[in-house]
Order: C-alpha cells, then structure tokens, then sequence
DNA sequence: GGAGCTGATGATACTTTGTCTCACTCTTTG
DNA sequence: CAAAGAGTGAGACAAAGTATCATCAGCTCC
C-alpha cells in the first residue's frame, strides 16, 4: 500500500513544503506520529508520543496540517476536540460513541439543504459545523449479543 | 409582554424548582442576568455582569440550565462556546458572522437527512451538532453599501 | 416561628488546552 | 560556506471550566 518515497507521512510533510514550510525534525517527528494513527486523538495524545519535541511545536504543526487540510478536527460528544487524517476537502463525521470509530461523510446532501436555507432565512451562508453521533454496526451488535 | 409572576426571569427559576433544586439568591441572580441578554453570551460575560456570584456557581447555573433545556450551547466560528435561550427542544442556529445575530433553525429536514445516513452507513444514529455561519441580510446590506 | 438537615455557595487550587515570547538553533539559499 | 530568517523549546500566560471543602442558607417538619 505505501508507495516507495510517499508514505503517508511524506505526503504531511510534502504538504507543509509546497506551503513553503521548512522540513525539519520536529516536523517529521510529528508527521510519523500522526501517521501512524489508526483513529482520532487529541493534541495531548499525540504529545505524548513524542516527549522530545516541545508542546508549542505539536500545537504549531497541527494547527498547520489542519489549515493545509491535510488533517481535520473533530468535536466529540463530550466536548473534547480531536484530530484525525482528513481525506481532502470539506466533509463531516459518523462518530461511535462507543468504540470511538469514525465514518466520513462525503457526498451528503447538506449542502442542497444548506441552499435552501439560505434561502428561506435570507441568510449568505459561509460555512457550518456537523458532527453525528451514534454507534457503528459493530458496537450494536456487541451490545445486542451481551444484553 | 411579560406576564405577572411569569417573567423570563421567573421561568428560569421554575425550570429549576420543578427539578428539585432550591431557589437561592445566587440563582435568582443569574436567571436575573440571563433573562437581560439580548443574544447569546459567554459564561465569563455572564459572570462579568455578577460580581456578587462566585465563579463556580456561574458555572454550575449554566450547567443546570443547559441540562434543563432552556439554555442551549452555540459554538462559535471562532470555536468560542456561547450560551443563548433555547426555545426548548433540539434545534441548530444559524449565526452571523458579522454581528453575531443568531437565529433558530427548526423543523428544518436535517432529521431526515440523518434517517437516511443511518440506514446508508449502518450507523444507529444518537445525536448531532450542526451550526450554520454566514451573513445575515442587514449586514450583506450594509457591507454592500460601503463597499 | 424555629431547628436542623442537606443542598448551595464561594474562595481557591487545579486542570486542560492552547497561545505567546524570546533567546537560541537549524534550513535554506546565494 | 555563511548569512538570513524560519523554526524550536522552555516556560509564562490565558481561557474556560472543575474539584475541594469549610461555611451558609432554603426548605421541611414540628
């Protein structure tokens, strides 16, 4: 799957070059860290994988990676903001509340509703925030099986 | 509009009785404040506003409202969390950026919209959280007349 | 109307999640 | 290779909220 000279985590950080970011250590540090995640995880999560760079680094990169759109953050339901690989352009999250799996949503038919919206409110929409919660196909049958 | 012994300010405090918690100065206080709002606001505004209430009993009150149902938690652009009356039940907001007017969104088709996620991705669908951004009328006017 | 039970309060410490500052270091480029 | 300046890390600071705990005050019962 990972293609010689473009792994996931040379993509983050070809990313940040084509923005005329430097490729540094701390930076390709952090881009093996997140690349090596298999779901969403927090700012501290990811700090704790990588006690030999500074918190202000962590925080730096991430707030980079998510304005290049190659990561996107995720509201959980209690609150907590997550970060998680972003499969370019805007879109939103099936989240379990149980196992914590996420689901992106492309293609739905937000947008259509959002034009109506703006219609009938006399609004110029410039932007919104969707995040659903539930639980995966997985979770329900587990929860089934040991009622 | 404020009917005798019915005040907004008086229903707060309702909602709160009916739920066993006791009616004290500090929450009088508070609903006193809230009641006073023209549009949502933040915990520390609120708290700017009291400085008669301890900080933790700020906090608590609007835990309690939001719990209760009439208060409900707006998520800023900006990913400030606000606070603003809620006309009780589930519903979305649709803020201007500008100047930060907020206006409900009800019987909107998003719940159908998530019916139809939930059998498409097998997801058994528990909540959401949309907020919607942009410009309302009056200010797409007077940026279009200065423009 | 008063006593007392218990929930409520407020001062304060603490936590979480981030941002800012600034002296120093490393990348890049000419 | 050396200079310019982007990037870094330690740590201070900030915002927003929670936890603790001694004290206070509503409410209920009599």
């Amino acid at each position: 799957m990972r293609k010689r000279g473009f792994s996931l985590e040379e993509q983050l950080l070809d990313t940040l070059e084509e923005q005329g970011y430097r490729s540094t250590s701390p930076r390709r540090a952090v881009a093996h860290a997140i690349a090596a995640q298999q779901r969403h995880f927090t700012a501290e999560e990811l700090r704790g994988l990588l006690p030999a760079v500074g918190r202000a680094t962590v925080y730096r990169s991430l707030k980079l990676l998510v304005e290049s759109g190659v990561l996107c953050r995720v509201l959980l339901e209690d609150g907590t903001l997550h970060y998680q690989l972003s499969h370019r352009g805007h879109h939103h999250h099936l989240l379990c509340v149980d196992c914590g799996a996420s689901e992106d949503l492309l293609g739905c038919d937000i947008e259509a509703l959002l034009q109506e919206l703006s219609s009938a409110h006399d609004f110029q929409i410039s932007g919104h925030w969707l995040e659903v919660y539930g639980r995966c196909l997985r979770c329900v049958r587990t929860q089934a099986a040991t009622a």
